[in-house]
DNA sequence: CCCTTCTTAGGACAATCGCCCTAATCCGGC
DNA sequence: GCCGGATTAGGGCGATTGTCCTAAGAAGGG
C-alpha cells in the first residue's frame, strides 16, 4: 500500500472522530490531537472544516463502493449479496452499539444543522438504496425493488438506533435473524396459482 | 389551563429547539431570542443548560405518559392501542421528515456527547419499551412481549430515520401500513394444531 | 553552498459559547 | 405609600471555536 500521506491521515483521523463523537464537536484541536501535528497546519491541507466532512464522506462513499464491488466480485446470487450487507450489522456491532450507524447519525446530524454536504452524506444512502435495489431487481421483484431497498434500510437503521439506546449487543443479532427470514420471503414467487 | 410560568416557556421553546436544531447546536441566545427574554435572565431560572436539558427530558416523559395513559382510557383493545402508537408516525410525519424521531435523535446525540443525561434520555425509550410490552402481554404474547416491543420501536426508529435522510413522506405512509400487517401476524396464535 | 518549493509550527484574530454577577424593575402585603 | 422578595435586563468573564497569517524547517537540484 502506498504511504498515506498528512492529509489521509487527517482524513481518515476526521472520519473515525467525526462517527465517534459527531461532526459539530469535533474539534481541529481534536483532529489535530489525534494525528499529532499542530492545529495550524491544516489550513495547509484544508482550507475550512466543510471541506473535511467532505473529504470524510468522499472516504466513505470509497470504502462503501469498494466493499460493494468486492461482494459483487465473489460472483455469488444476489440473495448472498443481500445478506452480506445485513451481516454489516454483526460485523460491526461493538462499534454501533457504542456510537450507532455511521451513515444514519452523520445524516441526522447535518440534516438538523441545516448543513450544506447535507446531500453529500445523503448520496451515501443512496449508494446503499440503488445497489439494494439492484439486487432485489435481479431476485425478480420488478418494480417492488426499490420499495424493498428502503424497507431495509429502514429496518438496519432501526437495528442501529435502538442497539445503541440500550448497548444491547444481543438485539442487533436478533434483528439481523428477522431480516434474514424476511429476505427469505422475498424470494421470487413463482406467479402464486 | 393554567398560566405558563416564564420556566415553563424557556422549557417549552428549549424543548422545540433541541428536536429542531439538535441540544448542543442550540445557545442560549437561541432560546432567548424564542422567548423574547434576556440571555443572562436564563440563571435566574436554570442554573445550567444541563439543567434545561433535564427539564425538556421530564416535559417530554410527562407528554408521552399523558398520551399512553389517554390511549388506555379509551377502553379498546391493546392492538388498538398499539396502533395508535404506530399512527404517531403519520400524524408527527411532517415535523419527522425534517427533524427525525424527537425520542431516537435526542438519545443518539447524548450518546456521543456521551452526556450525563443520556440515560434520562434512554428512559423515555424504556417508557415506550414497557408500555408496549404490557400491550404486547395483554395480547397473549407471553414472553416474546418484550422482544416484539423492541422489534416494532426499531422499525419506527428506521421509518423515521429514513424519512428525515430522504424528505419523503410517503415512505412514513408505506412503512406504517406494513407495520399494521406486521401487528396482525402477532396475534393470538390459537395453539397451532 | 544557495535557492526554490513543499510542508509545518505556533500564535493572533474575531466571534461565540456557557456561565455568573449586579443593578434596575415589578408587584403584593403592611 | 412604602417596603421586600421575586423577577428581569444587561453586560462581563474566561474558555473555546474556526479561520488565517507568518516565519521556520525539510528536501532536493543547480
Amino acid at each position: 500500500m502506498a504511504q498515506q500521506t498528512t492529509k489521509d491521515r487527517i482524513a481518515e483521523a476526521a472520519d473515525q472522530l467525526f462517527y465517534e463523537r459527531g461532526f459539530e464537536a469535533t474539534s481541529f484541536a481534536d483532529i489535530a490531537a489525534a494525528v499529532g501535528i499542530s492545529r495550524g497546519n491544516f489550513y495547509y491541507h484544508f482550507k475550512t472544516k466543510d471541506e473535511i466532512l467532505e473529504a470524510v464522506i468522499a472516504r466513505r462513499m470509497a470504502n462503501i463502493r469498494a466493499m460493494l464491488n468486492g461482494w459483487q466480485a465473489e460472483g455469488g446470487s444476489p440473495q448472498q449479496r443481500i445478506i452480506c450487507f445485513i451481516r454489516i450489522l454483526i460485523a460491526n456491532q461493538a462499534k454501533i452499539t457504542l456510537y450507532g450507524c455511521p451513515v444514519g447519525t452523520l445524516v441526522a446530524e447535518l440534516s438538523k444543522l441545516d448543513h450544506a454536504a447535507q446531500d453529500q452524506a445523503n448520496a451515501i444512502f443512496t449508494l446503499f438504496r440503488t445497489w439494494l435495489r439492484g439486487q432485489f431487481g435481479e431476485m425478480g421483484c420488478g418494480a417492488e425493488s426499490d420499495a424493498l431497498a428502503m424497507h431495509l434500510l429502514a429496518r438496519s437503521q432501526g437495528a442501529a438506533t435502538l442497539a445503541q439506546a440500550f448497548r444491547d449487543v444481543e438485539f442487533i443479532n436478533r434483528e439481523v435473524e428477522l431480516m434474514l427470514n424476511w429476505l427469505q420471503d422475498q424470494l421470487p414467487k413463482d406467479h402464486p396459482a
